[in-house]
DNA sequence: GGCACTCATGCGCACATGCGCATGAGAACG
DNA sequence: CGTTCTCATGCGCATGTGCGCATGAGTGCC
């Protein structure tokens, strides 16, 4: 099995996670201490520490200490671009399916149209 | 939680997958058939089979009958660029890893290395 | 129809993961 | 030193996942 392809798999199932995204998500805008990250995805604070350190383990945030706060920023702005782009992509999906719902009515009705994007071929 | 979130999680924790990476590598160069694909990576083949399963839920790759085989070719090329760009990253981090273990010996020592890129940092 | 071939599905088990919760660890302040 | 604040860690439980294995389903051929 191919080096490349474990790694790369394992960051995946580092970043298979709608809370750990939201954490990323949250540290694009800029380094923020554990706190903030938190109450910001309306998680508990020992949940929000343990995503931290997996993602630390897997070298895509980094930690640093100030004063009693534990600050912490993005440390792979490759691997982030790369998970950003294909936000992206989704969001694109996202919308252009949310047009063919509603063709006529421009309100935004994304709502549970995602579950479209998924099984979409029964045959 | 966003809705983008989510269906990015989803689509993450299919892709977090070694074999089925591996799978995806072998059907980015064409379109395959389950056996072919389950030798090529010496996997059993309902094994396979699931995998792909899950895949084509997730609408990745598309499958389509051919006498008594079926034969899979990616279904959605903008996510699974997103997915090889992070690939080139990570190569590109583990060649860089190799070169520092050793600066002199031009050998591939990529082995193991990649181990050394989770939890570099333990403060 | 019977048979061979290719793929899909169901089942059971071992294993990992995420969460809440309580608690430990470290720093600032009096 | 004791208290308070912020974060990290350990534990137990429910849940999900991957795999092997046997078996079902669909197709082509005789």
């Amino acid at each position: 099995m191919d080096e490349i392809t474990i790694l790369q798999a394992e960051i995946l199932k580092v970043l298979a996670s709608p809370r750990r995204l939201e954490i990323l998500h949250q540290l694009a805008a800029g380094s923020m201490e554990v706190g903030r990250l938190a109450t910001g995805i309306n998680a508990s604070q020992p949940n929000v520490s343990q995503h931290l350190a997996v993602m630390r383990a897997a070298g895509l945030v980094e930690a640093e200490r100030d004063g009693r706060e534990v600050r912490y920023r993005l440390a792979d702005p490759d691997v982030i671009r790369a998970c950003d782009l294909m936000r992206q992509v989704l969001g694109r999906r996202l919308t252009r399916l949310g047009e063919l719902a509603t063709p006529t009515r421009g309100t935004a009705t994304t709502t549970r149209a995602a579950s479209r994007l998924l099984a979409p071929s029964v045959r």
